[in-house]
RNA sequence: GGCUCCGUAGUUCAAUGGAUAGAAUAUCAGAUUUCGGCUCUGAGGGUUGCAGGUUCGAGUCCUGCCGGGGUCACCA
């Protein structure tokens, strides 16, 4: 029953075993450990962890109270570690031994890789951020690459071999319309010669593309065709405004003069023309360089970059691997799945014209990436609009029989909502990323020089303590929320240093770091004869227990608030340890080396743990 | 309309089917302070959208309503 990575330490698993034997030795019935239902004892109660004996009536034919007395002896006479127990309604509750939580402490809980898991022997790809080269990263893409970093760190911690992946939505008319705007009206400016960042030089002929198509747009309403067209085509009593507004794909389609020119770029780009491909190279390059600073600013990185211009077409032969297997149906050169049975509806794969759709890239896509890396999971961080195409791209996988269908999970994340309501970016009210990460910056350095706690240090360490500050506040308050509800993003709150956010964590730690500069590091052999367990000190004991199920835990349900309130509990008990207890001025020098033992692994889980969300911590505050 | 997610203090968020639903913030009251701003202590604040059901036990599971989001493309 030992594994590795939770040795004789993980006390919770040890109670589970033996309540099974219990329950086989009273009452001869079998249960599964995992069944067990056990939680940490409630401060009111005497006792460290609790187990419901509840389920227990029906096989025990008893009185709750009765059986959790049986199980209760039973226990201690069979864990060492358990020294009594008291039974209230249908709860036992077990006090551990103060040996056992002194033993974890110095023992486990001090060792640097604490929490980390058993290797898995399995390997799972994390797919986040995956931008479009013609807009700049906003709010929204914060939330998704932050979720997925915290995943890659929280699964590497679990035990899992991690690769970190994006894919780049780098073609198509979209692109072409961003190029167009360029050719027609940038006179050869560059990110250099205009002195912006790349993303935001090339998104900004992408806006400029959709002006230019906009006027032109209006201007052909006047004219004797488009009043033509809106004679034949408009409905009964609608007004011009409302038909026009319903007729601009149509428009672009069919008359627009930049359109046809896009749509002209993006077969010549398609024919591989090497002046529109030069031109498409160019252009990519500036928005990563872009992106990257973006992403550097973030503090994150990938292992593998794939680009939809070389996926694109991919996904064919599994189509027609699809077509021999009966998954898929062909009409003429159309080929799609009926889904309706999974009330999932029916999902065209190839058009008529043969072309490929975005569900047959991703299958291609898929596919390549397994080739790649043989690996047997895959999360896709993607908002929850695209739940749909994901539950039908994995049961077209599972249908295909790829050997990582069952290990497919979509880490689906709802909008980020400002207070005023939803972005909107016709109404200007898209929160750009690197604006936003400027601003809790500059936050935190109005908040830093008001308290003027940091004038010792040089202008370079306080620069970095600054940014360390406020890219906290506004990681923390980005993931802290449970990914699949929509957030509330309020600029203000996100910046706030107190409460429940990033630098009240970064501070607890600051503050544990600050007591073993000044107090010395734990005597370890001292600190192993303090048995007098204070109820604080306890608190953060069990807290540091719970860390390696946690982390198991949320990398099983791919969700890092749950790192996050744990990060919270630990700090928050910290700051109240060292209000109640001197440490310098302890009642003993075991209690001291104690109290130091207990800093140095809060500091250390502290960091650990933030760093699975992609926070770092400062030196000092 | 079908499918799906969400609905918890004024607000933003917690709560493996378990004990009296918790934090933060805002508010109020004290304390402290050169400050209406910083810090500390405390208080109030809830029929968990509604109605049923399952269970020893439901915020959590099931059914039906109500409200909100998303999605129902040969776009990506």
């Amino acid at each position: 029953m030992n594994n590795p990575s939770t040795p004789v330490t993980d006390i919770t698993t040890s109670i589970q075993d033996g309540v099974v034997a219990a329950v086989k030795s009273l009452y001869d019935h079998d249960t599964a450990a995992a069944q067990v239902n056990i939680s940490t004892t409630r401060k009111e109660y005497e006792g460290d962890f609790s187990v419901v004996v509840f389920p227990y009536t029906r096989v025990a034919k008893k009185k709750p109270e009765a059986i959790a007395n049986d199980i209760g002896n039973y226990l201690v006479a069979h864990l060492p570690e358990l020294t009594s127990f008291n039974v209230i309604k249908g709860f036992l509750n077990l006090v551990l031994d103060k040996s056992f939580w002194n033993k974890f402490l110095l023992n486990v809980a001090m060792q640097e890789d604490f929490g980390k898991g058993a290797a898995k022997n399995s390997t799972v790809m994390v797919e986040f951020s995956s931008p479009n080269t013609n807009k700049p990263l906003h709010l929204g893409h914060v939330r998704n690459i932050l979720l997925g970093w915290a995943c890659t760190q929280i699964l590497e911690k679990a035990g899992y071999k991690v690769i970190k992946s994006q894919i780049v939505n780098d073609r198509g008319i979209a692109v072409c319309k961003t190029m167009l705007a360029w050719q027609k009206f940038a006179n050869g400016a560059t990110p250099a010669s205009t002195n912006t960042k790349g993303d935001k030089f090339v998104g900004s002929y992408y806006v400029r593309f959709a002006k230019e198509i906009a006027a032109e747009y209006a201007a052909w309403q006047d004219t004797a065709v488009g009043q033509k067209v809106f004679a034949e085509l408009g409905k009964e009593g609608q007004s011009a405004a409302d038909f026009f507004k319903s007729y601009k794909d149509k428009y672009f389609n069919d008359y627009s003069v930049l359109g046809k020119e896009a749509k002209a770029l993006l077969l010549q780009w398609e024919a591989n023309d090497p002046a529109v491909v030069a031109l498409w190279k160019k252009m990519n390059n500036w928005v990563y360089e872009g992106f990257e600073v973006t992403y550097n600013a973030l503090g994150v990185s990938f292992d593998k970059l794939y680009y939809e211009s070389n996926t694109y077409l991919l996904g064919k032969d599994m189509i027609q691997k699809g077509l021999d297997q009966d998954v898929f149906q062909q009409e003429g050169k159309r080929v799609f799945i009926d889904l309706e049975d999974k009330k999932l509806g029916v999902k065209t794969v190839l058009k008529s014209d043969g072309t490929s759709t975005y569900t047959s890239q991703d299958i291609g896509t898929a596919r390549l990436r397994y080739e790649d890396f043989g690996m047997d999971k895959v999360v896709y961080v993607v908002g929850d609009e695209q739940n749909n195409h994901f539950q039908v791209l994995f049961e077209i996988l599972k249908q295909l029989g790829e050997p990582y269908a069952a290990g497919l999970h979509h880490l689906s994340y709802g909008m980020v909502d400002l207070p005023t309501g939803r972005m909107k970016s016709r109404e200007g009210t898209v929160v750009d990323a690197d604006d936003l990460i400027a601003e809790v910056i500059e936050e935190a350095r109005k908040g830093t020089e008001e308290r003027g706690d940091v004038g010792a240090f040089s202008e370079e360490e306080q620069t970095a303590i600054i940014q360390q500050i406020g890219k906290a506040a506004l990681k923390y308050f980005i993931v802290k929320v449970n990914p699949k509800k929509r957030m509330v993003f309020d600029p203000k709150e996100s910046v706030d240093m107190q409460g429940n956010t990033g630098p009240y964590i970064q501070n607890a730690y600051v503050r544990s770091k600050a007591v073993l500069h000044k107090v010395g590091q734990a005597d370890i052999a001292l600190a192993a004869q303090y048995l007098d367990i204070k109820p604080v000190e306890q608190e953060i004991l069990i807290t540091l227990h719970s860390y390696p199920g946690l982390i198991q835990n949320a990398a099983e349900q791919y969700d890092p608030s749950i790192i996050a309130s744990f990060a919270y509990d630990l700090a928050k008990l910290y700051h109240k340890f060292y209000h109640d207890h001197q440490i310098m001025r302890a009642e003993s020098p075991e209690a001291k080396a104690f109290r130091l033992a207990v800093s140095q692994t809060t500091a250390q889980v502290l960091k650990s743990s933030m760093q699975l969300l992609g926070i770092e911590m400062p030196k000092r505050m």
